[in-house]
DNA sequence: GTGCCTCGAGTTCC
DNA sequence: CTCGAGGCAC
């Protein structure tokens, strides 16, 4: 709590004495850093933002009078606080994604092998080369240049949107304030990094005037990155290399190549390491070359990325859901660390599935220290893989055991390896049969990996982990009501939410609470006033977010849109839902005719409105809510956009797969067979069967390039 | 039945 | 981020 009896805090600054600001000080470093704990370990600010904003000013003015008596410790040094409110969004425009990843060779040669698949061009024919370029490892960056001038520097994000760093990005020396010759519009896409004597050199003035070191290059830039403000990240190292482009007035070169040779023309520092490659093979070894160089490059990479070099064979290859199909990163082998496994704990997962997590001797690997590891399910446990085959040459995995940790993806801590040389337990570790939160037996249907508890509703673990799925971001997003919270209330005595329908009633229920809440430690009258208004907010919720809420197994936020669109309102839903036969009826059939749903997702909606008990705590929480209706989908303006094709015959200009994305990214559905319900047959030459039934039905006919001219693309 | 592809569910650390 | 499972095309 600030720290309200010094009176400093609401003095004007430039009538305090050299004592009285000392103490200031003292009191301001101490509140805000109390403030930053709560904010980041307990997910629970003690103090609101704008309180927040008004004492770091405090702090900044007292330090301008006082510049003597700033302290080693002073909050205007901290970093990373409260920054992710401090950035406003941008949205990309063209997604930033992901790539694919290899791990090995056999992968590298999968991935030459779908292209010439999907592209139709053989192994003999050279027209497909590829670029080989390092894998930096540093935070991505989108420049956005109109007319030649930085407008802004935005972050990934999630990938649609970003964080705007623009005073940051500037103060790069490596990324240029303007740029000549260069598109009216140009969006330069790159990493920002940090080398490794720069990276040494500020962990060595961190240490010496007290501030918090990093625990690797990449987090140092990540850090200096997202500093609020930006006369700090001016003094931090950082370096930017250039490899690729997002929306552009006009296009740089044909070629990926070119076009990042066009960029170091405009002043961007490109990756000297950026090759042609002709072959897997070729791409192979020059992925050795780098690894062999690796150590010598004085920055930190972690593989080597491959992109396909024509961007028209980038266009035609297009993208999956995340990932670009015409490019893919070949990671390095993940590091790896010996550590003890202390212990094996059980979790009861939303859906009751019981997940073994490894309780490890904290060890640092990859420089971040890991304590826990997935132990997926009880298979794995036993050395037995998803495929039935054996994993880590077989071996089960004991408490005890000294045990090899990996991070997957860099990420995920993992158990590569177990040493049963040092092994101390005799016998295998046995997987509970009874949920060790509400002792329900726990059992694993026929087929399945996982063991799940069958308390259902009655367990308490399940209740809770249902509860956060019902505040998470996809759902209700309620502010200020996080899993923390939600697992607070479940607990109370006083005032709890036991379901969801619980959490739109205790504004009322605070009422009459024996301890008001407004009253108790971590709350105060604001928050309070604010969390309820939060919920408020909250009652009037699309129907998608609402169907996801309820954590019906199989349904997640995309099935949950799509079932959502389908029904079109709360009240047609329910009523389809509470009638329906599982199996049989027209309902059902409906059900399994929606693209993307089957047999299972609709037996568990279908059982979930029908059981009682579940039921009843649906209906609970309805009578608290104003469901939307989902808005008409807008059609695609393609004329083909809600027609179902289908393409027979040899396709000249394109193959299958990619005939395929492209109908369907014009709106239309594509069918395998002819029926009453296809519009448009597009036949290519010996084209048979399909093509007389066709004829037979009325359906239109068209060659591949009316179909080519109609879809509008060249 | 096999082989994609996508989604769902669970997980770690910052 | 990964694995497993569901859904669908071949």
């Amino acid at each position: 709590m600030p720290n309200l009896q010094n009176t400093a805090y609401d003095s004007p600054v430039d009538v305090l004495t050299e004592d009285q600001a000392r103490d200031a000080l003292a009191a301001l470093a101490q509140d805000l850093s109390d403030a930053n704990k709560a904010y980041h370990t307990d997910d629970a600010p003690k103090i609101d933002d704008a309180t927040y904003d008004h004492l770091k000013r405090k702090n900044a003015e007292i330090e301008a009078r006082f510049p003597h008596l700033k302290r080693a410790d002073s909050p205007s040094d901290q970093v990373g606080a409260r920054a992710a409110d401090g950035f406003s969004k941008v949205a990309h425009e063209i997604k930033m994604l992901s790539l694919g990843n290899a791990f090995d060779d056999a992968d590298v040669f999968d991935f030459d092998e779908r292209i010439r698949k999907y592209l139709n061009i053989t192994t003999a024919d050279e027209t497909l080369a590829y670029t080989a370029e390092p894998k930096i490892d540093g935070v991505s960056l989108a420049l956005t240049y109109k007319n030649g001038a930085l407008i802004t520097a935005a972050t990934r994000g999630d990938g649609e949107i970003g964080e705007n760093v623009t005073a940051n990005a500037l103060t790069i020396q490596d990324i240029p304030q303007h740029i000549e010759n260069a598109p009216e519009l140009l969006e330069v896409r790159g990493e920002v990094y940090m080398s490794h004597a720069d990276f040494a050199a500020l962990n060595a003035r961190q240490e010496a005037t007290g501030g918090k070191t990093f625990a690797n290059p990449r987090n140092a830039a990540a850090g200096s990155l997202r500093q609020l403000d930006s006369t700090i990240t001016s003094e931090r190292p950082l370096r930017f290399f250039a490899y690729a482009w997002g929306v552009l007035s006009s296009p740089l070169a044909d070629t990926q190549f070119a076009s990042i040779e066009r960029l170091a023309a405009l002043g961007f520092a490109i990756n000297p390491l950026t090759k042609i490659c002709k072959s897997p093979e070729a791409l192979i070894a020059h992925y050795t070359d780098i690894a062999a160089a690796r150590a010598d490059l004085g920055y930190d990479i972690d593989g080597v990325v491959y992109k396909v070099d024509a961007l028209a064979y980038q266009r035609r290859l297009g993208f999956r859901s995340t990932t670009p199909r015409w490019a893919i990163a070949h990671k390095f082998p993940a590091e790896l660390a010996w550590t003890r496994l202390n212990a094996i704990d059980i979790q009861v997962g939303r859906t009751g599935a019981l997940s073994p997590v490894a309780r490890l001797q904290p060890v640092t690997v990859g420089g971040v220290v890991v304590s826990n590891a997935t132990l997926h399910n009880e298979d794995y446990i036993a050395g037995i893989g998803g495929d039935g085959q054996p994993i880590r040459d077989g071996q089960d995995i004991r408490c005890g055991d000294m045990v090899q940790v990996y991070r997957a993806g860099d990420v995920i801590p993992k158990i590569a390896a177990v040493d049963i040389s040092k092994r101390t337990q005799s016998k295998p570790y046995v997987f509970p049969d009874h949920c060790p939160e509400c002792a329900s037996p726990a059992i694993r249907e026929d087929g399945d990996a996982v063991r799940r508890c069958t308390g259902g509703l009655i367990c308490p673990a399940q209740a809770v982990e249902r509860l956060k799925h019902f505040v998470s971001r996809a759902a209700f997003d309620i502010e200020g009501l996080g899993a923390k919270q939600v697992a607070y209330f479940f607990d109370d005595d006083t005032l709890p939410v036991k379901e969801p329908a619980d959490i739109f009633t205790l504004k009322d229920r605070d009422e009459t609470g024996f301890t008001k809440l407004e009253n108790r430690d971590g709350f105060g009258k604001t928050s309070v006033k604010k969390l309820f208004q939060a919920i408020d907010e909250k009652r009037t919720i699309p129907l998608n977010r609402l169907l996801f809420s309820l954590g019906i197994r199989h349904l997640g936020e995309s099935s949950a849109a799509l079932i959502a669109r389908h029904y079109g309102g709360w009240a047609t839903l329910e009523r389809a839902l509470t009638t329906a036969t599982i199996g049989d009826g027209d309902i059902w059939d409906y059900l399994l005719s929606i693209d993307g749903v089957g047999a299972v997702m609709a037996t568990s909606l279908v059982m979930a409105f029908q059981n009682p008990a579940e039921r009843a705590s649906i209906d609970r929480l309805i009578a608290q809510l104003d469901v939307q209706d989902m808005p008409q989908v807008a059609l695609s303006q393609s004329p083909v956009a809600g027609k179902t094709v289908v393409f027979t015959g040899t396709l000249e200009k394109m193959t299958r797969a990619e005939a395929k994305a492209r109908a369907e990214s014009h709106g239309a559905k594509v069918s395998g067979s002819v029926s009453a319900k296809t519009d448009i047959l597009v036949a290519g030459p010996g084209a048979g069967s399909k093509a007389t039934k066709a004829e037979t039905l009325g359906v239109t006919v068209l060659d591949e390039d009316a179909w080519i001219a109609l879809i509008g693309e060249a």
